[in-house]
RNA sequence: GGCCCCGUCGUCUAGCGGCCUAGGACUCUGGCUUCUCAAGCCAGCUACGAGGGUUCGAAUCCCUUCGGGGCUACCA
């Protein structure tokens, strides 16, 4: 009988949720959905120094923005928790005593400055550096001795000779040697807990079955087993394995949180989609096959397992991301389009948000929709239906002040004034007939010099479109305005 | 330095011994369409890091080498 799949996603919050973390929760989420399993989110704290209250209700807000629903953790609850490895100190300590107890764990008194002045020497020596083992097996006397120098001293786990091996699902077999597994600390002189002794402890105690995670955390996978060796965990109770390639930037370096770029609530400001952001971040190291690429988050769920996931790093690609959420854009309903521009608009007060005004985005919407591929280009492209004191781009200005384009606008207003039943069909109907077909001009010629008119850019939605939705009391003001330029 | 991981177009990938004179997507270039910008359509450029094996046959298996990355904390 095969246990049910339960996968954690369990980041340390020391800033906003970036482009690795979120491909990591992606692929926790879609392959606790896929197992039809559960998908528990749980925030790694206990670096106090480093992870604050607002990281967290960051995190929480991009992972539900994205859609990434868990069914335990913060918020949600759950038969495990607490969530917050800060609300679980108790719970690390008392498993610290009991390695003490197992003699699994020692105290080291060793100071930070003769452990650095240690692997200096090991440095130099050109061997493997790590913890040499000095407080081992230290006797009463020497204890005591160091007790009464009022040293502090950290929780180590002994490291037993020989190797560990685990099967990783993305790269098969891998075996460290324990020479080069120095034995590590659990706790803290302070008596804080270490990730190494957090992670173990919660994923078994959380009854994890799957760990899918950055392949930073390869290396110190041998650790976590060893803890889960002190605990006395059967060995086919310990989660399995899978460490997910590097997300890197465009210089090949590993993508960092200093960067503005990579984190997500930057992209969210921008108007990219959650799903074109999950499907672009999908496929960098995996893939549904098939030439497919443009996936629902539906079906992505369907799709995804571990065993496809390459064990090579991908560079993240931009411009691959905006033509995938263009992609997303275009698929959109009008409702949905709407839903999402409409903050957009606001914030830039382009719109206060009236019946009127939505009324009329609504109309305008489906004229950008293919135009655009971010969101915050809504308001850009609409602005000129709804300001109160339009101007002309300063840029545009002077391709609108010569003879030509002056003839041309007289000539539109002149026309124009005869439409009675103003829409896109009889403007272009008129327009047409006395600018290109009379005065022979080219539409590109005669139709710039209106744009600029009437929306202020030599960019726009259809132009006769667009001149229909402004109306024609403002159309023929506009036109006016710019002959008098 | 040591340990570990990785290596197909510029980028993401398909490929799991013959379907590969290597397919798709993004980017880029050219063209068509066209009221701008887009979108759409067509065409083109460009890759199995290198060297050895194994095999009738290798991008696919093995070895070496080179290159990239991670870890080497009282960070995660």
């Amino acid at each position: 009988m095969t246990k049910k799949v339960k996968v954690r996603f369990a980041p340390s919050p020391t800033g906003d949720l970036h482009v690795g973390n979120i491909r990591t929760a992606l692929f926790d989420w879609a392959y606790a959905r896929h197992t039809g399993g559960t998908f528990l989110f749980r925030i790694e704290d206990t670096d106090t120094t480093r992870v604050t209250d607002e990281y967290i209700n960051a995190a929480i807000d991009t992972l539900k923005w994205l859609g990434l629903d868990w069914d335990e953790g913060p918020e949600v609850g759950g038969d495990n928790g607490p969530y917050l490895q800060s609300q679980r100190l108790d719970i690390y300590a008392q498993w610290a005593q009991k390695f003490l107890d197992q003699k699994d764990a020692y105290h080291c008194y060793c100071s930070p400055d003769e452990l650095e002045a240690v692997r200096e020497a090991q440095r130099k020596a050109n061997v493997a550096p790590g913890y040499n083992g000095h407080c081992r097996d230290l006797t009463d006397a020497q204890i005591a001795a160091y007790k009464a120098e009022g040293r502090g001293a950290v929780v180590r786990m002994r490291m037993p000779d020989g190797n560990t091996t685990f099967t990783d699902l993305i790269r098969g077999d891998v075996t460290f040697d324990h020479n080069f597994v120095p034995d590590f600390v659990l706790v803290r002189a302070d008596g804080s807990p270490l990730y190494t002794l957090a992670v173990a402890v919660d994923d078994i105690l959380m009854k994890v079955t799957h760990v899918l995670r950055g392949e930073d955390l390869l290396s110190s996978t041998p650790r976590q087993i060893r803890v889960y060796q002190a605990m006395g965990v059967k060995l086919e109770d310990y989660p399995v394995f899978a460490h997910l390639p590097f997300v890197m930037g465009q210089d090949n370096a590993k993508l960092s949180k200093r960067n503005g770029e990579v984190s997500i609530a930057w992209y969210r400001e921008m108007g990219f989609l959650p799903e074109a952001i999950c499907n672009y971040l999908a496929l960098l190291g995996w893939s549904p096959g098939d030439d497919l690429e443009n996936i629902t988050m539906k079906q992505l769920t369907e799709m995804f397992t571990v065993e496809k996931v390459h064990s090579s790093p991908a560079r993240f690609d931009m411009k691959k991301l905006e033509a995938i959420n263009g992609d997303k854009i275009r698929a959109l309903t009008l409702d949905e389009f709407l839903k999402w521009s409409l903050p957009f608009l606001t914030k830039a007060d382009v719109i206060t948000g009236t019946d009127a005004e939505i009324e009329l985005v609504k109309k305008a919407l489906p004229l950008i929709q293919e135009r655009i591929i971010m969101l915050n280009e809504v308001p850009k492209m609409l602005k000129f239906l709804f300001t109160k004191n339009f101007a002309v781009d300063a840029e545009s200005v002077s391709k609108i002040t010569d003879d030509g384009s002056k003839a041309i606008l007289q000539r539109s207003i002149k026309e124009l004034e005869t439409v009675s039943d103003w829409n896109h069909t009889n403007i272009e109907a008129v327009l047409r007939a006395s600018l290109i077909e009379e005065m022979a001009l080219k539409p590109r010629i005669a139709f710039t010099a209106l744009r600029i008119a009437t929306t202020g850019s030599t960019i726009s939605p259809p132009l006769f479109e667009s001149m229909e939705l402004l109306g024609k009391e403002a159309c023929l003001l506009r036109i006016n305005a710019g002959l008098a330029l």
